[in-house]
DNA sequence: TTGAAAGCGCTAACAA
DNA sequence: TTGTTAGCGCTTTCAA
């Protein structure tokens, strides 16, 4: 005996893990009531004398009950959840927006439940099959993969579903994206606005649908200038900094340099910044994605609201779980050029 | 009937919501086996025969079944995910941070359920007690108010919690901090090893404890150095910029202006460098958090390493579900202090 | 106003 | 190797 007091639980893999939580049938003997009174009172409904209340609230506080949800998710059918699917919470561009989509979720009584795919396809499906088992009412993605066939099974079985910032692969869905070609556009149309023609294209991988977008609106400013693109002054790859930086510095010398710079996204745009910081000769840059300080260096950005972008593809959600019937809508949000120094700046 | 169909399912509330989906009883039914044959060939146990399993993977197939994970929940008694509140998603210290506890988690085959409490008690308390009735297995919690009793119930029932950023209040909890106190010593001390006498302190609101603690490590800084602090040198409050703003600037006027700022967190350092970027004289500053750019801004900082501190916390969680059963632990994990420039400025 | 019984979909225990 | 039964903790239904 006195071994085994020193051993106090040996646990058994067997055993429910939290403990022996108190049940809504403890309380009921407890307050000398049956079940279903405890689960009135648990959920404030009608049809119960207060003084009967008071007497099961007591043995809820004595007991230190909390409804258990795993159980009444089972038989209600609806868990009160969403899913969230996105690259990487790490990034300052996802923080905002998972913040904008858990607000809407919480004004409808739902949580949040966040998944990075490091955008990995693999990853990124794992994550969303396993929500669907966690039955989420709603599942918010940022594609990884390129082929979403996967998911037709969940949609058709109830799952709501929304695509962000990436349209879905090879399935019809709801998708909230940004305008990245116009806004591409419009940032390289404004560096040729001020007289730049040799102007370089530094974006992210190729498979990645922004990333391509922005490329095809850089494309389209240079056609609409009548400028001729030279093969040196495209690169998509990582967003890896030393292979930002090679990008950079290869495009920057040579007999016929760049003289300016669009980055495609945050990450890109920070290293430039970086680099062009450390040469004498000042670059023109005109970035996709606000980033913090920017103002501070004077960096020109094309602007997405990552906030706008979340709140849009969860109220979407919700209206498509509040019975919304039509077939899939795509929502393209506007960009904004917000001029700031570096995008103004002449060739060299 | 042609009524019927165009409003196709009333939806009534008491019906599932995720529309019908088949169960292993279906998928039995279907492949002609029993319902734990299922459940064996779902879960990857032996002592199936290759040809019955394929015959289930047959009918999984063809019927879209997958695992309802709430009734296993119900079952085994874990839930395989963790919460973790936070103040705000959107803020940069804790995405990183909340990656990192991501990591962890997955690593153990859990997912993590993020929720923001916008530095509000209240939501706090709704937030990690929602999450104790969906029974997570362990909660990792920044906490926004002080006084946590109402989670004894439920550490009792077998929760496992881990606080982090700043200690629990009023019952004893495992912590993992990050030094505010040596890191803003440490910071205001390297103010005054560069000349500055008069060193201004803005924080956060008095009653987060980490705001406490970093006020301490500069009254400690200043008592080192044998310099008497006139109280209009401190200021608490909201990281509101404009709150922020005004101090700055009532520190910098009148006959004797401190010479130097020391900044409590990312927030206040953002909108303390805007104010003295637009000011002809410079004046030199140290920021507790480290800010993306900071380096090209020549911020010198006191860094606390979010993903590490995220980490920390997780592993520490982990250990406790999988039976670590010590007393509670306050982990302290050391800051680092990054020179830039803005620090060795001397005084005007 | 109250409670007993059934059952949500799964896993554990046991039997064949 | 396979299947049957019980039951996780709750809500729903229906009866008292």
């Amino acid at each position: 005996m006195a071994e085994a007091a020193r051993h106090p639980e040996p646990r058994h893999d067997n055993e429910p893990r939290y403990g022996n939580r108190p049940t809504m049938k403890d309380v009921a003997a407890r307050a000398g009531v049956g079940l279903k009174t405890v689960s009135r009172v648990v959920n404030s409904e009608s049809g119960v004398t207060p003084d009967t209340e008071r007497r099961v609230r007591t043995a809820i506080e004595a007991l230190g009950f909390r409804r258990n949800d795993s159980a009444r998710v089972l038989r209600k059918g609806r868990t009160a959840s969403i899913g969230l699917v996105l690259e990487d919470l790490a990034d300052p561009f996802y923080g905002p927006l998972s913040r904008a989509v858990e607000e809407v979720a919480r004004a409808h009584g739902a949580l949040l439940i966040n998944g990075s795919s490091a955008e990995d396809p693999e990853r990124e499906r794992e994550l969303v099959l396993a929500l669907c088992a966690r039955r989420v009412d709603g599942l918010i993605v940022i594609p990884a993969g390129n082929d979403h066939r996967y998911l037709e099974p969940e949609m058709k079985a109830g799952v709501a579903t929304v695509f962000v910032d990436r349209p879905a692969g090879r399935i019809d869905a709801d998708t909230v994206l940004s305008d990245s070609f116009g806004g591409a556009r419009e940032g390289v149309a404004h560096l040729i606005a001020h007289g730049h023609r040799r102007i370089g294209f530094i974006g992210d991988q190729a498979r990645i649908h922004t990333a391509g977008e922005r490329l095809r609106g850089y494309h389209a400013a240079m056609a609409d200038a009548g400028t001729a693109v030279d093969d040196s002054w495209v690169s998509l790859g990582s967003t890896e900094p030393g292979r930002v930086r090679a990008a950079v510095e290869r495009m920057l010398s040579g007999p016929e340099p760049v003289t300016a710079l669009f980055t495609g996204n945050n990450r890109v745009t920070v290293t430039a910044v970086r680099v062009l910081a450390e040469r004498e000769r000042p670059t023109a840059l005109v970035g996709f994605d606000d980033i913090e300080l920017a103002d501070l260096l004077s960096i020109t950005v094309v602007s997405q609201d990552a906030a706008a972008v979340g709140r849009t593809a969860a109220e979407h959600l919700f209206r498509r779980l509040d019975g919304a019937d039509h077939s899939p809508a795509r929502v393209e949000l506007p960009t904004r050029l917000v001029p700031r120094g570096s995008g103004e700046l002449p060739p060299a």
